[in-house]
DNA sequence: ACCTGAACACCGTTCAAGT
DNA sequence: ACCTGAACACCGTTCAAGT
């Protein structure tokens, strides 16, 4: 209210607008991200939002790239690849969990919300650390698909009347951990048979 | 159009709302059960559903719930519960790649979809094959997301170009077929820790 | 180039009324 | 008990028009 005529000022922007959409996500889930509500938070129509942005669609895909930029990169440490990626996708559930629904966006896409050069330095990563291509490729789309479905699955849920219990957020994280644990586990397992034949 | 004078004659009932909801999720996917759609489906009114059905929430948990009773049960073999659960798992998501967008909706529910006993099934089968009452939790909740997760990936994207193409359908399956095998071994690994505590 | 205003084609759902 | 009809409060989006 107080900073609606200064924001007035400054002229719109797909900057401006992506800024407001995570603002809005953070704040009340995508599902609160409506192209009315966002026009409202940027003192303008609704239509305006359109003159930067062609859709919907494109607006969220947006939001999803701009906040994956925030997360972590995966790279290669020393401590060895299951390590760096077991922080690596915690750190990625911790960012996105911070934007609820995000993910079961995400999810329903064909790279998973990623853009096609950040999926690719996945694969790399898995590639780097012994995984035959195609396998590299699996390995990455399998931990993101799993982090993705369990940050799915916790999105409605802390809405609702489980936010107030506050023991489910602490079951949550342990069902991630798990997963990680589980993911990186069985990572192990097919690289230990699925390389045999590359490394020979 | 030849039979809706037949359909007329006999009484709404829940059954037959769901029923027609399955078959619209079938033809249509999810997206296309509306509650007008599903009602022009039905010959009547789209409020004269609301009488069967408190929402549409519900409705859709009724429709997951008759799906899931349609896939095969998972239950300990005399194979070992390796190749148990594995057969159940691509099962199961063969079953739910009939209802495109169905997992989506079902991956945003707390128990995944599942009514609760269903749900309580799958941890005992774990139990069964040697795992802690947590772990069996854990370990079923993390199998059922991979799997939801997967088909919510497919969901969008044989409804576009994909389906044309044709071959993005047999990478769906390889995508399947590897993270069900990845969580099989992961899980194995996550068992022969921490089940020590247990069974010593 | 950038934004507004009115309107369209959808949703799920409530409410009062009919039989 | 079971269903209809009209309406409400939302969506995303198109289209023509303003400056």
């Amino acid at each position: 209210m107080a900073t609606s005529a200064a924001r007035r000022q400054e002229p719109l922007s797909r900057q401006r607008v992506v800024a407001a959409s995570m603002e809005l996500a953070r704040e009340r889930g995508l599902d609160g991200v409506t192209m009315r509500a966002l026009a409202a938070e940027l003192d303008v129509t609704p239509m305006a939002v359109y003159y930067h942005v062609r859709n919907k669609d494109e607006l969220v895909a947006l939001v999803a790239e701009s906040v994956l930029e925030d997360a972590s990169p995966l790279s290669l440490a020393d401590a060895g690849w299951e390590t760096a990626l077991r922080d690596h996708l915690l750190a990625l559930w911790e960012t996105l969990a911070k934007y609820p629904g995000l993910s079961s966006y995400m999810i329903n896409l064909p790279t998973l919300g990623t853009t096609e050069s950040s999926y690719a330095k996945g694969a790399r990563f898995f590639e780097e650390a012994g995984f035959p291509p195609r396998l590299a490729k699996l390995a990455w789309s399998f931990a993101l698909t799993f982090i993705h479905g369990r940050l799915s699955v916790d999105a409605k849920l802390d809405r609702s009347a489980a936010r107030a219990a506050g023991l489910d957020t602490i079951a949550a994280r342990e069902h991630v951990v798990f997963g990680v644990d589980a993911i990186i586990a069985g990572l192990k397992g097919m690289l230990g048979e699925g390389s045999d034949a590359d490394h020979a």
